[in-house]
DNA sequence: TTAACTGTTATATTTAAAGTATAACAGTTA
DNA sequence: TAACTGTTATACTTTAAATATAACAGTTAA
């Protein structure tokens, strides 16, 4: 588990965590059924909080993320929850100040939506570790 | 000046300020030259308090969204910065996880920057106050 | 059985950000 | 002079984030 947590940075670290764990799952650096340290261990590794780790988990759990066996550990959910309506509506949140920070500087929406393309090529087609 | 804030939401107040007028200037809605109310009106106005105010508009000023003149009051920058490579660092930043996530729940590219084109077109195109 | 490991829960504490409450200053304008 | 600008300063409360310990319940391997 290469992960980079930045302890100076604005962003929760939970966040940092979910986020990286995230797009390693984008990537296919993370599969179906692929498991993740215990929150002890990965706590030691980053050098911070069992609880940090811990919050990250939970809320990875609650998004349909991940899988937590009592004993068995953490593993990569093989079925992640499809984006929905709800979803929808929460990408719509985020995006929309994006967006109209990028209409304001002067992009243009084929200019804003090649950005997009090519950072999503970047995530889902980029690395050999896949 | 139709702005709305959610005072029990998880975004800061000066965040949600700044992403209103940032979304209006976006729509035309506010053009350049155009004037805002004093921190002292619109704290009264929103039922929130000056420094608030305030600090998005200190915010918005050091973005070159704004400008302010001591006593003649707070107006939409006509030369709003383009979008450059500092920009688009800030706006990767941003972006990454929300299309990771997008991808992890099983949209593809054109899905996604379909949805970014959509809401580019509300935010442009929409709205006859412009 | 024992020891070592899981996730989980509880409590207490520290730190920083956000927001509020007042007050004052300096410059402009009617 | 009075009323309005942005600006600055100080003090306070509230909340979120992160840490520090400690313990519990269940599993697994020695």
């Amino acid at each position: 588990m290469l992960i980079n947590i930045d302890l100076q940075a604005n962003e929760p670290i939970y966040e940092q965590l979910k986020n990286q764990i995230m797009i390693r799952i984008a990537r296919k650096e993370l599969k179906p059924g692929d498991g993740l340290p215990s929150v002890r261990i990965f706590a030691a590794d980053l050098g911070i909080n069992l609880h940090t780790v811990n919050k990250a988990y939970q809320q990875l759990k609650q998004e349909g993320f991940i899988l937590i066996h009592r004993q068995k550990g953490v593993v990569i959910n093989p079925e992640i929850p499809s984006a929905d309506g709800e979803y929808e509506e929460k990408l719509t949140r985020l995006l929309r100040p994006l967006i109209a920070e990028s209409a304001c500087r002067g992009m243009t929406e084929v200019e804003f939506t090649s950005f997009c393309r090519q950072l999503f090529h970047q995530l889902t087609e980029e690395g050999d570790e896949g």
